[in-house]
DNA sequence: CGTCCTATTGAAATTCTTCAACACTCGTGG
DNA sequence: CCACGAGTGTTGAAGAATTTCAATAGGACG
């Protein structure tokens, strides 16, 4: 992948995107300096509050985004009201439906997040004069794909017990890239909250309430308030997303 | 979409390709005559049984496919034989998970299943030849992605009922790619049998086959046989996939 | 004709939801 | 400074939906 990028040269970069994460590992890395001097004429950088509506399912969306920071959560909602989030999206991953005036999904702040927005046009000009965008953000797909069937799994064959584990795990394994992928115990902040997290996982709050509660009994992990968790053992909970017995 | 395929003469195109859906639908269309002429020296044309395992989880493949005719089913097994379908594929769907050499999911016939199977190095190569090739792999992708999404809101969210209703929903409106978007009522052979149904909507055989019976008797649906359905009225039929009541 | 596979149906058991009460935190305004 | 209300989360008890267990039936095939 990395052999992959453009090779530029650090001070030819705009500024703004000089310790910019998109362009390490997200779809910037695939962009010359002129291409991202181009689209950095464009761009905008915005925080936003947590419980933002970024993106209404169903609207046409004019802007695409690159996530710098934060987590965003992609839901959708029946007629009478029920919800399910179908993904959640991390730093630096790019959001937006390419090829499609209407989203599927409403797009979501879950936490503050960072973004950096630049108009559809500008994007879609680009992506036809360089494959090797296209290619980026088709590879993103295929690993948003290959996320949404393994939850799919998760939805529809796991126990409460092993959902809530479930979710804690993705969490954990998504919240800090810094993270080193053998330490045993982690703690982070859960973002979302106990609403949003029975959305994702097809319960309702007092079930996801119920089975925290569980787990923390059984010293798998610890709720120091109620965002905040410590996993003990990350093992332990990957095993507690399968219950083989 | 259709200006975006390649002018070619028929007289050109190799005899297999002639009348092959996948060269007017699917990723076929973004070739060359020359290009059509190359992978054609390498495809293979297969017929399969109903329950053929195509591609074993995380096994590697070596071959791509392009479906002719027929239902394949994308499943995921927990250790303990927990089963999901994650997602079913037609005529002219493309089948393999690009860049990646293990399948993350298993794909199985459901019904008997006419493939044209090519080498994932020829595609590969071709890929990085013609953008427009990943294009069409790249919106096929996105299509999944909308449908896993989709399906995510069925799992987690609808009833028993609801779920049953939906899948012969997705059926009826995927089995016959030349029914008329009008037609209210329409019979079909459903391609899958109870436990599958049964993985595919996270449920248990006795649970579909209850709510089957429900919208027999609700005048919904007839059930000839095991496999043949008619629904009386799609429009019906869809209301019943998201009781607002 | 017996066996395997598939599907249906009933009754009991289980899981999860619904309803209800209560606790905690935080910001605001008296 | 404290009271109040909104928003969030926990816990218990009752209820409902779905699963599990068990029995039965039909069709395909040797």
């Amino acid at each position: 992948m990395k052999a992959d990028r453009k090779d530029i040269h650090n001070s030819d970069i705009p500024a703004v995107c000089k310790s910019c994460e998109a362009r390490h590992r997200g779809i910037c890395g695939a962009l010359s300096t002129d291409q991202l001097l181009h689209l950095s004429k464009y761009t905008n950088r915005t925080t936003y509050d947590s419980a933002t509506e970024l993106i209404p399912e169903g609207e046409d969306v004019e802007r695409y985004s690159n996530i710098l920071s934060g987590v965003i959560k992609l839901s959708k909602l029946l007629a009478d009201g029920r919800q399910q989030i179908v993904g959640l999206q991390f730093a630096p991953d790019f959001l937006g439906r390419p090829f499609k005036n209407k989203s599927e999904t409403t797009a979501e702040t879950a936490t503050q997040v960072e973004v950096c927005t630049f108009p559809k046009s500008i994007l879609e000009t680009m992506i036809h004069q360089s494959p090797e965008l296209e290619h980026l953000l088709y590879e993103q797909s295929l690993k948003e794909l290959d996320d949404a069937r393994d939850w799919m799994m998760t939805l529809g064959r796991k126990t409460a017990a092993e959902k809530v584990a479930s979710f804690l795990y993705l969490i954990g394994t998504h919240i800090d890239p810094t993270r080193g992928i053998n330490d045993s115990s982690i703690g982070f902040e859960i973002p979302l909250k106990r609403a949003d997290i029975a959305d994702f996982l097809g319960l309702t709050i007092e079930t996801v309430s119920r089975q925290l509660t569980k787990l923390r009994k059984a010293g798998t992990i610890e709720l120091e308030n109620n965002r905040s968790v410590t996993i003990k053992d990350m093992n332990v909970l990957r095993n507690a997303c399968e219950q083989s017995t």
